[in-house]
DNA sequence: TGTACATCAGTGAACGCGCGTTCACTGATGTAC
DNA sequence: TGTACATCAGTGAACGCGCGTTCACTGATGTAC
């Protein structure tokens, strides 16, 4: 008992905080919206005195800031695993980063939001702009393996691609898509949307229904 | 002058206020965004005391409510004439219907972001739910008349078009198209986005590029 | 048309509350010798 | 290895502020006769 405190008490005290602070900013907004906590809320969910987060955090924006940062991160991974290094093939990889696009809104609905809903600016600072322009890059990767498919002449720009796919999955997690409650109710489910939609689209452009 | 004081005064005296409240909060959504406006704000922006939103609206919830029903009753407004009754051919009408979505997000952001990003359930009230469905329902008639002119055998679920088109326009409106700040960048407009991902997308359902 | 009364929209003062922020502080950890 | 000192993360009390909400009230508008 005294020891599973002392362990407690022993990482805040040291190198910690910071961490805590953002799991807890992520506990409360996925409770209660980014807009839905404050600076004093985290400290108390991180049994911590309203003071001590400013030895971490200009402000409650830069703490929303960072925990949006870490969600680009793990983001990039997600689609990155998604991706597979563009296998089995291209077609296949492409469709499956629009899944891990989905999969990780209605997983991690608190990333997600801080990420694109918390009306922070992305350049609020240059490593938020720099996580997003990464995990947007892992997209316009599998973009560009699935145009080499095509002949020559018949290639559409891939980064228009990336931005129509982009623009569709965030669409479809918004609206649809997302792991807390209150959104709109559909007779599919998100993700059988954007398979369908972005089936649609490729053969719009060219690609074989199937791979 | 005290003439103009006083029709400001008696304007506001009876039946106006609740309409000036809902003003005031367009204004500071347009600002601040929908989690930065008050019901002092509100009041204050009204010229009106603290107490007077409360002979209208039960609580700030239910006045953010009201924004975003009256939002979607415009918005449902714009995409009717977008559609124009199908004129002049059912493909160029569902295309003006996309147009008019990402007109309208970029004209009117404080509506836009009530109806879709201020975190207020669907059915908070019924009122509102009705007001979203009939806006959509007009995205829909669209798409029934476009699915109409295809051969019996090849016509996709109108339906589903919808909701692909719905999606797709949010997701480019909610990231790119917005008329306030602080949205990303863009090598093209919103506009030329969405009408290149609808070019793509009805192409691959069969439709011919050009009406 | 005029008078008496009811209704109702907005007032303004008051309250308790939680937030953001500051401050001098404490006590644990790291470092020099 | 031990001692002295510096650093630094977190404390806790305090503050001013604006918010949400209530209350008895006022004065203008509407209505009955």
């Amino acid at each position: 008992m005294s020891w599973k405190k002392r362990a407690r008490d022993g990482a805040y005290h040291h190198g910690n905080l910071r961490e805590a602070l953002i799991q807890a900013a992520r506990e409360l907004i996925k409770e209660k919206g980014p807009a839905g906590f404050t600076f004093a809320d985290a400290a108390r969910s991180a049994g911590v005195s309203p003071a001590a987060p400013y030895r971490h955090f200009r402000d409650r924006e830069a703490l929303l800031a960072d925990v949006a940062r870490e969600g680009f991160v793990r983001f990039e991974a997600m689609l990155t695993t998604g991706w597979a290094n563009g296998k089995p093939d291209a077609l296949t990889a492409f469709n499956n980063v629009g899944r891990a696009y989905l999969a990780f809104a209605r997983a991690e609905p608190a990333y997600y939001a801080a990420m694109f809903e918390s009306g922070l600016p992305p350049d609020v600072n240059p490593e938020l702009r720099a996580a997003g322009d990464r995990a947007f890059a892992v997209l316009r990767t599998a973009a560009d393996g699935l145009v080499a498919m095509l002949p020559a002449g018949k290639r559409p720009p891939a980064l228009m691609m990336s931005l129509h796919v982009w623009s569709l999955a965030h669409g479809i997690a918004s609206l649809f898509g997302r792991g807390d409650a209150g959104r709109r109710s559909l007779p599919m489910s998100a993700e059988e949307l954007l398979e369908s939609a972005m089936l649609v689209y490729l053969q719009g452009l060219g690609f074989p229904a199937r791979a």
